[in-house]
DNA sequence: GTGAAGATGTAATGTTATTACATTAAGGGC
DNA sequence: GCCCTTAATGTAATAACATTACATCTTCAC
């Protein structure tokens, strides 16, 4: 039982998707890296058992799982991280390391609405993507310090 | 008179740096556009002043203008923009259309150190840098209406 | 005027991402 | 089953974004 891939599958059934052999291996590197990976990084992985893998192989497979919600890109980081809870719609916030370049996600935070209700009144719809924050984890905190 | 490149030099000199020859035209170029601009895309402008300038004309002083505070680089579009009130320290909101790519900053949001406090509860300290929130304008969405 | 630090010039290269087109695989109607 | 359409992947080339390393020039304190 692979629990993360199999809920992948039923997510991607439910909108008429499929969890290709391709789009499995990819998803498996990414899940194993607990973290978030680098396209050329995650290229180099999937190289090992897929010898013809090239850019686009990655790229339009990580556009896929973008799409699908069960990966987020880090605009910061130019990296991509796999979403802890892809189960459901959520306005998930992404807080990212500056100094680890960890990222932990929180699912919709109390305070989601009333931001978002603040920026409407400005006349600016908030995407309902992924919102990235920059800062210091708690552990790089206590380095830090 | 040039307003804004008065207020840079003085912003600047306050911290006991320059507003270099190379630094005014970038910063020129960069008011000219309003609105976000390429780095490549700034190259190509300089150059048509400055002929030998080179990819590392550009970083060098965009990293510099960026680290004074005065030009903010929009991650999601790998673009840099005029921060249009670099005249304090402030907790600049980007934000960001995702369809027009226009930027629109708000300085110092009231909703800033309710964010700020919550996500310290959870042990993150947020970066003093810019917060950068994806979605549509309010003429994008019009026209997407 | 000389030495240190800052700023810029220059060449090369590294990293991230896309385009364009060919080929193969999967599913529906008959 | 066969044909057709669409989705998925393969493959080559290139575009777009950014950095390294080192040379040269400028500024300014002394």
């Amino acid at each position: 039982m692979d629990a993360p891939l199999d809920t992948a599958e039923s997510w991607l059934a439910a909108r008429g998707e499929k969890l290709t052999e391709l789009r499995r291996e990819v998803l498996s590197l990414l899940l194993a890296s607990h973290g978030p990976v680098k396209a050329y990084d995650l290229l180099a992985a999937l190289q090992k058992q897929r010898p013809g893998a090239s850019p686009p192989t990655v790229y339009r497979t990580l556009d896929f799982l973008v799409a699908a919600g069960i990966v987020h890109r880090i605009d910061s980081l130019q990296a991509f991280v796999v979403c802890p809870s892809f189960h459901d719609a959520h306005h998930g916030v992404l807080l990212v390391c500056e100094r680890c370049h960890g990222v932990e996600e929180i699912d919709n935070p109390p305070w989601m609405e009333t931001l978002r209700s603040a920026l409407a009144t400005g006349g600016f719809a908030m995407s309902r993507h992924e919102l990235e924050i920059k800062g210091l984890c708690r552990n790089c905190q206590e380095i830090a310090a």
